[in-house]
DNA sequence: TTCTTGAGTTTAGAAAAACTAAGGCTTGGA
DNA sequence: TCCAAGCCTTAGTTTTTCTAAACTCAAGAA
């Protein structure tokens, strides 16, 4: 028989790392994609801590979950707690002695807006390595070990962020289709291309110039913005272009504007970086590099 | 081939927490202790965090380490957030609908000055679910989920800690030993018990007494101080009492004390509660306990 | 000098934890 | 009624973590 019982052993880690994100992002599913495992490691990981707890964290519900007030109450401690590692991780990172710059952007960024300034920066940076992940979702700079960020969403106006130039939008397609053209009712016999996660692009364009989305000949939606854009050239129909992503094409001339009429978004084309750290001066490093 | 380089990785928490617990320890050895891990088990954290690091974070010598100036940098923001993870757990687990007391404390506390009040203490209140871990050093409430520790030790003055009673030395031996003493002189013609850890006992009264330890007819070690308090009922020889460890024997007649000095050691038996929580209250309850 | 002790390191192998994939369930909307 | 979105569960695999035991090194004691 032992004397005593043993010694009492906190909760995991990871486990609370993983309610952590759950219980900031409200869904196990995005906290999945945060920390780059599957829903079911979340699952799993959250049911491991409540059964250390002894009681639930979440609500499960169908179409989602929330937080009980035992999740309401420990949160905050937690999120502090991960920033703090977040932080400290970054700083530990920054003092390599051999540094990368690491750039997270969108797919569509990586592969028609970065590709020109890349090649200035490397030569004119040719002493600093850089790496490019894309990503469908801007990641969490807090615990993320990126060094920027590189999106189109709203400016939040915070001061470690810098908008490079305002999205705007207008319908492009090849030159050999625009022959065929005369007025924006033409439109309604052409197919629209589509990126899958910037469907709304459409809506907006159409509604600001009076006609509907749903009247068209056909709707082709690609996972790949830069999939679109070939087959827009490839004279497949219209595609909604974004400023920033069909510059090149333009100048090119493999892609013309039918139509004069174009919309702003709201959004930007817009450069983050981490919290917490010298920002100033390094935006205005990165901006000069970028911009 | 890929597009991107893959997501970067963070450094993995059990390292962060093995480096966290070895440089606010400053000891390899004693963070394995804190962590209930081998030194080996410590020692390949720092190695896999110094790697994901590029950088070192301890200089090694070949008695102790000693952090360099990239580990004395994150050190700060790892102890934060390894706080505010330990408050949460903490919080999370008085949560819990069933709770149980889980105290620390000196086997020697446990098996001798323990006994008693538990008994009262289950009868006065048979709702509550004890449960004793014995350990050789105070654990850091901070981090280990046990809910009061009971050492003996010096007193700090911080609000969440009682002083029971001072710590009181004096030798205690079997009444069938006293009998053929006249002096302390003839201390020297008899075999000293004492705990491992607590040889300095000896030390502290026989300077008050003018005497030196080293003259005895001998010494016996044992590593738990109810094993020598065995030995010394058996008449094998003197030991160093602690007042609230012999009290019981002295009670009982099983043991006597042979000479009239005694001496304060400075410490005191301390009852210590986790900080940031509801102190005053829970202190004042469970001193009542206790008391 | 030659032990002895204490601290950290290093390995292989074992144990534990974490993850994925695939199939289920439930709900709300088309 | 069917589909899609979310979450759950389970089995099996992969990865991480841990231990044990032998090793190095330096400081102090005999």
């Amino acid at each position: 028989m032992a004397v005593s019982p043993a010694r009492p052993k906190g909760p995991p880690l990871t486990a609370l790392r993983a309610f952590e994100a759950a219980a900031r992002l409200g869904s196990f599913a995005e906290a999945a994609d945060e920390l780059c495992v599957s829903a079911g490691a979340i699952s799993q990981h959250i049911k491991a801590l409540e059964g250390w707890a002894g009681s639930s964290l979440f609500v499960r519900t169908a179409n989602g979950v929330q937080l009980t007030q035992q999740g309401k109450t420990i949160l905050p401690d937690l999120t502090k707690a991960f920033d703090s590692i977040g932080l400290a991780s970054r700083t530990l990172m920054e003092l390599r002695p051999k540094r990368e710059v690491h750039v997270a952007t969108l797919p569509a960024l990586a592969q028609l807006w970065l590709p020109q300034r890349l090649a200035r920066i490397r030569t004119e940076h040719s002493d600093m390595d850089l790496a490019v992940t894309a990503l469908e979702t801007e990641p969490n700079l807090g615990r993320e070990m990126f060094d920027l960020s590189l999106f189109i969403r709203e400016p939040t106006g915070a001061d470690h962020e810098y908008v490079f130039e305002e999205d705007v939008i207008f319908p492009v397609c090849s030159p050999s289709l625009v022959a065929k053209l005369t007025s924006p009712a033409d439109l309604k016999s052409i197919p629209l291309l589509m990126d899958q996660s910037w469907e709304w692009d459409w809506e907006l364009w159409c509604r600001e110039m009076g006609l509907s989305p749903q009247m068209q000949a056909g709707i082709s939606r690609y996972s790949l913005y830069s999939l679109a854009l070939e087959e827009a050239k490839a004279g497949a129909g219209f595609l909604m272009g974004h400023a920033c992503l069909v510059e090149d094409a333009l100048s090119k001339g493999d892609l013309v504007r039918p139509f004069t009429h174009k919309c702003a978004t709201g959004k930007a084309l817009m450069l983050t970086l981490p919290t917490g750290k010298k920002q100033d001066e390094e935006l205005a490093r990165l901006v000069a590099m970028f911009g």
